[in-house]
DNA sequence: TTGACAAATCGACACTTGTCGATATATTTA
DNA sequence: TAAATATATCGACAAGTGTCGATTTGTCAA
């Protein structure tokens, strides 16, 4: 849970421009969590806990059909098409959406009273690349 | 090991060779979940559990790091050579090596009274199809 | 402004999990 | 056989997590 402390420069330029009033939208998204490929030479303590991070976000087979639904479908999806696929109820199904949003793999997007959702590429791509070990293993 | 969602001949095959007493060993190493790429046309409810099930293996740091010491060395590693790098008692370690080995990433071998881990390929690869989501997604 | 409604948050609960010390099991060696 | 040692298991505890009902917040339309 201590995964947020080195941030680095690249955080601190980020703060530096919130003051500043620039840079809002960036502030707002939750950076993706900064994580290494699995087989990576060497795997620093906070690099270890982000990447469980991310693993852990789709450690529970709720998320991960809220995942494969949004993929499935192509394009965002609202939370209220969700409560009844996944037989779930709303508070319950907006914590998975949350937890899946923090660690930056789904982007909310907000449509008049309703809030639709759909996979960021980037974590995506990220994800398929932490989990790629071909190379360094066996 | 491929999933069992394909339990075409070849599955049948396999069970008449134990009704033979002949897979012996197949049947009780206990077969690598059923997992299916997040991307999937359909997901249901097992392969969901299965696939959260696989990703919840890798949600904690200290078997992230299991994996990556593993990945960069090569080569199957004891037990006794965990401890001091990741900072963890005895037991601790021996419980997460356990969890990895349960869900088939790692193979366990005995050398004497020692135990041997290495990355076990076929999850490995499974690792990385299962999250593989490109071409499913945006 | 008010009412309706979607989603987020809160509070509570049972359940799971990571951790360690103590103990048990297994394997080699004397 | 007994002793030594590496690993697994047990018991216990604190912390984390998934779930839901109730409530709050936010958005749109009268």
């Amino acid at each position: 849970m201590e995964s947020l402390q080195v941030r680095g420069p690249a955080y601190a330029a980020a703060a530096a421009a919130d003051l500043a009033g620039v840079g809002l939208m960036a502030a707002l998204e939750t950076p993706v969590a900064c994580c290494v490929p699995l087989g990576a030479p060497t795997l620093h303590e906070e690099e270890a806990l982000a990447t469980a991070e991310l693993f852990k976000a789709l450690g529970d087979p709720a998320r991960v059909r809220i995942v494969n639904l949004l993929a499935t479908a192509g394009e965002a999806v609202c939370a209220c098409d969700l409560y009844e696929p996944l037989g779930l109820s709303q508070p319950t199904v907006s914590h998975h959406l949350k937890k899946l949003t923090d660690v930056g793999l789904l982007m909310r997007e907000q449509r008049g009273k309703w809030a639709y959702f759909s996979l960021q590429r980037d974590a995506v791509e990220k994800l398929a690349a932490v989990a790629d070990l071909k190379g360094a293993c066996c």
